[in-house]
DNA sequence: ATCGCTGCAAACCCTTTGCAGCGCA
DNA sequence: TGCGCTGCAAAGGGTTTGCAGCGAT
């Protein structure tokens, strides 16, 4: 019931649940947990390869998959086509999506919390171990924009 | 400063901003700005395609730029690779997006009051004419996954 | 010795882009 | 008439999948 998870925690987790201690995926683990925040399939890949260059896609994928459905990260789709990972006890922050420049800032926790609940009381929703993905216009797009008409 | 864009007062603007009238521009327009909520792109190409079987991607692709350019829509990426383009007059509720099954369940947006306000005043952003996508875990999930075990 | 997992390559899906011709202004 | 716009086809970029072989249990 620790809110820490540690690679030895989650690999035996996952043994428990089945699942087969590989290497790559002890790698991988290791790579997405160490994450402060949030890593891309391409960080992640990048990261084992340095150690293991024999490492594929197909694995860091596949590994997400069963990270996620064995509960110790979220994906995210910011948009963009590229899916963030995030181990679900270090969702701290969460980010506004300019839709204009694709700049994307990073918003406080604490400033969701009164929405948090009334989302879980009223639709039985639990955004907790996420991150909440803001669109909108940024501050410097809205100010550029208001002086550039097109042509 | 009506609240309510037609496709004639759109199409006016366009031109008064040095953009063509074609045909496919109109059609595409027409169709974007009739939607109740939302649409993709391959729902505005199938629309138009109807009445007009020579339209291609390219084209419902490049109009929805320039109607965003313009301000007539906003071009929302849930995720999945698939934006979604909204009538800016008609962004009328948001989206709880499931990680888990995928389910979108829309929220009024009368919750979003308060955060929206804080959002402007503490960081500039503007979240007025968008969708929020709150990623997180639905009902549904929470209560089948507490209760399968992997195998 | 199983059979789940891996790496490779190809497939996928949506979106973007190059290019030649068309047609709005 | 000029050049912005269109359609086609191909390219792009991230993610998924089929398959044969490998290796954790």
């Amino acid at each position: 019931m620790s809110d820490t998870i540690t690679v030895e925690k989650a690999a035996q987790s996952l043994q428990e649940m089945g699942y087969r201690l590989t290497p790559q995926r002890l790698m991988i683990l290791e790579a997405v947990l160490s994450s402060e925040d949030h890593v891309t399939a391409e960080e992640l890949y990048e990261h084992v390869k340095s150690r293991y260059p024999h490492i594929s896609f197909s694995t860091v994928y596949r590994t997400m998959e069963v990270l996620r459905d064995a509960g110790f990260v979220t994906q995210t789709d910011l948009g963009g086509g590229r899916v963030q990972y995030h181990p679900v006890d270090k969702a701290k922050h969460h980010h506004l999506i300019c839709q204009s420049c694709g700049h994307v800032e990073e918003v406080s926790d604490e400033i969701f919390a009164g929405l948090r609940k009334d989302l879980h009381q009223k639709y039985g929703f639990d955004a907790l171990l996420t991150h909440f993905a803001i669109f909108g216009r940024c501050r410097v797009c809205r100010e550029r924009e208001s002086r550039q008409p097109h042509r």
